[in-house]
DNA sequence: CGGTTTTGACCTGCGC
DNA sequence: GCGCAGGTCAAAACCG
């Protein structure tokens, strides 16, 4: 959620003029990394000279580039600000000698101006400079020399009118500044809200949902006892790849089941058995299969069937030298083993951040391209998950959810996989997939594509996490701010190779991608992770009005169930290295046999 | 020393 | 029933 907030926020247009103009005082990081060049010049001038607020100062500096309100005398320096900037000063200077006053004036307001450390935003060079010569022109000796014929108490007194005029009209200003920050934070407390209420009712449908489903089911199974409730409710355990983290919600949504699972290695395993049993899946060791006997085999027999379709994975599919994505949980692999078809050895996960997670994952190279990583989640987490594990969390959640909500209401999710897919990305249908061929019914996103390559590239560490959405406002997002959604584990462990939002549906595109992404710079999360980088992904996938509306629609459409985006799903990564790519194909069992491509 | 990784063995389901 | 393939277990090795 968190993570979502400042994207989406970012991505106000409001917010960002609040924050380009007022906040931004690394303006120059923050806006170096979207595509608002231009607008951050714009609001640098601005700050200058330009805006309300720094009027005064401008008419003082007569800046030629931003738009003044009063324009200046001079039509003709326009272009580099420094260099008129100086240029002016100076000339009034040698020119006018009794502009000294209006010297002073802008040495004053110089000051000021980096006392508010607004100037902090100007460039580098343009900030020595103007401070330097500024300075240096009003210094009280080169003036005495310079005044010492004129020198009159008149000058003085003006001069201290206007200073104390100008004085006047920067604290109004500061006033100004801190009142729109406050109505900024306002608005991000109430949006904040806004949001909660919104995933919170979606959750509540889909419970809801799921409650009515697992009652006919219930229903239908003969009358079977007690038991059969637990088993009948597990399945719904494993469809949401969900976020437990936080959870209100996830209790909310996982509640009897989570319950059933709080002792690890007992009772609950044997549910999570039951939903797994039915096959390959991942799923309780065989052990707790075992345990799982003969009383309650029947119902799971019969429930089998549906847990399984039920048992929904996410695929991630992104562009990572590592061996591993981060995504904010702690793994453990349990297992290495070579899959026939692919000549890297695929990877089993547990995640290890709670005694009895069911939460599994594989991590295996593509066959086709060796700088894809393939990660395969499955389970949902009964444990409360670090912020940077959100993102990844939310997002597979997102997308099991959407599918199984889909796939378990009616075959239609499963049937029209397309329209599943657009829902959970519904800029490029492309991106996710979904796969109804057994054992379970797959989501894979690909983040790998990038028709509009806004990506950044960062070469050793390289996420990709193509959204749909406009690739240009990813860019808006800026680079400086990308790092800092990516976190830090995914980007030291992972690396991605480059964030990217695809467009594959040009005219989609924007519906796509959460207005947030695009539009503003993304306030950073406190902590930034790649997490981060997808959770904001998936925030902005979520949080997007558009993308709720659209998913709401596809599901209304398919299922009539609700889904609930969350819209804060992370990814981080482990500790552990898992090296699926890693030649060492020191795997197992059936090298031997494995034909490779 | 505890946690993680490695890796051969084992289990299970599926297809023939 | 047999073989294959996917998935998991667990002892040994490794590591910090």
């Amino acid at each position: 959620m968190d993570k979502g907030w400042g994207l989406t926020l970012d991505s106000d247009p409001i917010t960002n003029y609040f924050f380009t103009n007022n906040k931004n005082k690394n303006s120059s990081v923050a806006a170096a990394a979207g595509g608002g060049s231009r607008f951050r010049m714009v609001n640098n001038n601005n700050n200058i000279g330009g805006g309300d607020s720094s009027s005064s100062v401008v008419r003082m500096f007569q800046f030629g580039g931003g738009p003044p309100p009063s324009p200046p005398s001079d039509d003709n320096r326009v272009v580099v600000d420094e260099v008129d900037f100086f240029s002016d000063n100076k000339k009034r200077a040698v020119d006018n000698r009794d502009d000294s006053n209006t010297q002073q004036l802008v040495c004053v307001s110089v000051k000021k101006e980096n006392s508010n450390e607004e100037v902090g935003r100007l460039r580098t060079g343009f900030d020595v400079n103007t401070g330097l010569h500024l300075l240096t022109a009003n210094t009280g000796s080169d003036q005495s020399t310079v005044d010492d014929g004129v020198s009159s108490d008149m000058e003085d007194k003006r001069a201290k009118s206007e200073l104390a005029q100008l004085q006047g009209e920067l604290q109004h200003m500061n006033t100004e500044n801190q009142r729109l920050r406050d109505m900024l934070s306002q608005v991000t407390s109430n949006y904040n809200a806004l949001q909660m209420h919104l995933v919170a009712l979606m959750q509540q449908q889909q419970q809801q949902n799921q409650k009515a489903e697992s009652t006919q089911e219930h229903e239908t199974v003969e009358g079977k006892a007690d038991d059969k409730k637990h088993e009948v409710m597990v399945p719904r355990q494993f469809m949401d790849l969900g976020p437990s983290g936080t959870a209100e919600t996830d209790e909310a949504l996982s509640n009897s089941s989570s319950e059933d699972r709080t002792l690890s290695g007992t009772p609950p395993n044997n549910i999570e058995v039951a939903s797994k049993s039915n096959g390959k899946g991942w799923g309780g060791p065989n052990k707790v299969q075992k345990l799982n006997s003969s009383s309650s085999k029947t119902t799971i027999d019969q429930s089998s069937t549906e847990a399984t379709m039920r048992k929904a994975r996410v695929s991630v599919r992104a562009r990572s030298e590592a061996p591993m994505i981060t995504d904010g949980c702690q793994w453990r692999k349990y297992g290495q083993k070579m899959a026939k078809g692919n000549p890297c050895p695929r990877a089993y996960y547990r995640c290890t951040m709670a005694v009895g997670c069911p939460v599994r994952k594989q991590v295996q190279r593509c066959a086709e391209d060796r700088t894809i990583l393939i990660t395969t989640y499955e389970g949902n987490h009964n444990h409360p998950l670090p912020p940077a594990a959100m993102a990844m969390a939310s997002t597979t959640t997102a997308a099991a959810n959407m599918l199984l909500s889909g796939s378990m209401s009616s075959a239609d999710g499963i049937m029209n996989p397309n329209l599943l897919a657009r829902a959970i990305l519904p800029c490029s249908s492309s991106m996710a997939t979904i796969s109804a061929s057994a054992p379970f019914p797959t989501v894979t996103l690909d983040l790998t594509h990038s028709p509009n390559p806004l990506q950044f590239h960062r070469p050793p560490t390289q996420f990709q996490v193509p959204f749909p959405g406009q690739p240009q406002n990813f860019g808006s997002v800026s680079a400086p701010q990308l790092p800092q959604v990516f976190s830090q584990g995914l980007y030291n462990q992972s690396k991605f190779s480059g964030l990217q939002l695809s467009q594959e549906l040009g005219s989609n595109s924007h519906q796509t991608l959460p207005p947030s992404l695009p539009q503003g710079p993304q306030q950073p999360p406190q902590s930034s992770s790649l997490a981060d980088t997808v959770s904001a992904a998936t925030a902005a996938i979520t949080a997007d009005p558009n993308f709720t509306a659209a998913l709401a629609a596809a599901i209304t459409s398919i299922i009539g169930g609700g889904a609930h985006p969350y819209s804060n799903s992370n990814t981080s990564n482990s500790n552990s290295n898992p090296n699926p790519n890693n030649n060492n194909t020191s795997n197992s069992n059936k090298i031997g046999s494995f034909s490779g491509n």
